[in-house]
DNA sequence: TATTGACCTCAAGTAGACATGAGGTTTTAG
DNA sequence: CTAAAACCTCATGTCTACTTGAGGTCAATA
């Protein structure tokens, strides 16, 4: 009981496997001191950490992005203008997929009774079949491209 | 020119690879008519679709998730009813989301100068040591489990 | 001190979401 | 009509994010 928590200790509080925190640890995303016998020890802040990484996987970001932006997040020191930037970069990134889902569902919800997202070229709501003229409008979410 | 789309032109124009449409297919999230030569080719409404799977999918939604909802999209017909549930399933899930990245966004941004997301608990602010005490306000992340 | 439960490493397996390639058929443009 | 471009199926490969298992070590407690 020396302050530190196993890896067992933040599996039970963390809610997530043992073995993930050993993935975790390989891929870089968690840091561990060792016992003379090479077990894991934890410092307090890892549950956070942890934490962090299962909400944001949760939010459907991936484990190599996610650790790109953890890694501005060293356990000790951490300056200023480094935590700045991090917030930053999460926040444009949070951002971007909260404003994507956003519109896709008010995009679901502009549709009042048909299976297609556009009043436009709905074929139940188009009966005279005008479809096929590309005309604007109908492209908003094809063209939704990125890099 | 029949009206109809083949995979090449849905393809170039959603963006996604043929291979990835014929694994949609495949998985049941798209469907096809074929040609005499077994060659599909696709209602217009299919660019919605594949649309929507593009979006979902970015957000981080699994093409399970998607499909189970997409399936109460049929492409002809669809009772206002049928349209209603689904609506308000994606929305309930989307806002799940929407509300899960609010949170990780709020929560970075809530800490000032530090690595970790709590003002109580941090080592940085709590030069005094008063770590170990596991008081309240300190669990929120650690215990949002869920099934 | 002994033993049992927790850990360790490393290799291999799994599931989801495609991409690639082989070998063959269909379409379409000249 | 013919040749190239586009398709087809089916098998296999890839990457991510883990899980499982074998074979062995550590540590806490009775």
């Amino acid at each position: 009981m020396d302050n530190t928590l196993s890896v067992g200790d933040v599996a039970r509080r963390s809610g997530v496997a043992v073995s993930t925190l050993h993935y975790y640890e390989e891929k870089g995303l968690i840091q561990s001191l060792r016992t003379q016998g090479k077990q894991r020890r934890y410092h307090r802040s890892i549950l956070r950490r942890v934490a962090i990484i299962r909400i944001a996987k949760q939010a459907g970001i991936s484990l190599r992005i996610i650790k790109s932006h953890l890694e501005k997040f060293p356990t000790r020191e951490v300056s200023p203008s480094d935590w700045q930037q991090m917030s930053s970069e999460w926040r444009a990134m949070l951002n971007e997929r909260i404003l994507s889902l956003t519109q896709l569902r008010d995009k679901l919800d502009s549709c009042i009774g048909c299976g297609c997202l556009s009043l436009r070229d709905c074929p139940l709501r188009n009966p005279e079949d005008k479809l096929g003229e590309e005309g604007p409008g109908a492209r908003i979410l094809e063209e939704e491209r990125q890099s």
